[in-house]
DNA sequence: TTTATCTTTCGGAAACTTTTGAAACTTTAA
DNA sequence: TTAAAGTTTCAAAAGTTTCCGAAAGATAAA
């Protein structure tokens, strides 16, 4: 396979890979995008290269920034912006299980707080109690696990496998 | 709080829930309303319960059981199939996990692989597949540890956590 | 200032997803 | 058989998300 092929499937397969994730096609695509240019783009170069309009290139690289994945870029001399993403994989995939975390699991433990309010003691809402207490038990550990691993370090994640690969 | 205010509360927040997580509305609404149901539930009840059409309530109910989040049950005597929801956490969690490994993770480990195959030695290509050999490395460790999780028993992930508040 | 260059906003079009409701199909038992 | 009871399918409607492109808003040099 050749070098331009295969960043082409690249950047259209993080696409699909994204909107598996929930996070839209463009913005998976444009993170594709910058995660393999070698010197930072700016808005423009991401239309063309893409095929977009200059709103959606300019909305979608908003979000990257505010994900903390992409970083704007200023060249002396030059009046336009350049957009680089974050290369350091621990580092993009920290950012990513902080943005899931908060949208898929705080509220959810959100909800399950305020249920436990229900004071009546019969059979019928103990029953319901028990299934929210099971699940609470679920989502604190997995909050608690997805806390752990933000704040460790790139190989306490990684391991051995680290070096194996390298 | 009341509990059929409780109830109520539960399943709308489990369809908004499900929502963040890529899940529809309606499947995860049904499956909030079987968790709870004391007893099993006929299509027509959950149909008149969430206030949904025919064909959806048998979609969604179909995909649930797809999932193994719901089993068909037959009351001796009587035609109509009745639904109950599995009401092991520990089981639910695994499935989902399961599908969602499917979904979001497989595809990505599988484009990793193909795009291996450049043969390029240029410094853009040697760049290029760095890129991709520390998304695979990440990719197949969470992979893997993902598999670990859903082979192990339910003590191992939530240990001693279990028991404080059991 | 004014002009040129670049960025952001926003209404509506297009694409995609979900839901409905009626019709077709299947099963059971009289 | 046939009719009654139940289940599944599917095309169209409703709802949601994404995207475009034009216009408005910034900013910096002339």
């Amino acid at each position: 396979m050749k070098l331009e092929e295969g960043k082409e499937k690249f950047i259209q397969s993080w696409g699909v890979i994204g909107s598996n994730w929930g996070i839209n096609r463009t913005m998976a695509q444009i993170h594709a995008l910058l995660l393999i240019a070698p010197e930072s783009l700016s808005a423009e170069s991401v239309m063309e290269d893409l095929q977009i309009s200059r709103g959606n290139a300019n909305m979608n690289l908003r979000e990257l920034i505010d994900w903390g994945l992409v970083y704007k870029e200023l060249k002396p001399g030059e009046r336009k912006e350049y957009f680089r993403a974050e290369k350091d994989m621990w580092d993009v995939v920290k950012k990513i299980i902080v943005r899931r975390k908060k949208k898929e699991l705080e509220p959810m433990l959100k909800v399950l707080n305020e249920l436990d309010k229900i004071e009546e003691k019969t059979d019928e809402a103990e029953e319901f109690k028990k299934v929210l207490k099971d699940i609470k038990l679920f989502s604190d550990k997995a909050d608690s696990t997805l806390d752990a691993l933000v704040k460790s370090e790139n190989n306490w994640f990684v391991g051995t496998f680290m070096k194996m690969m390298k």
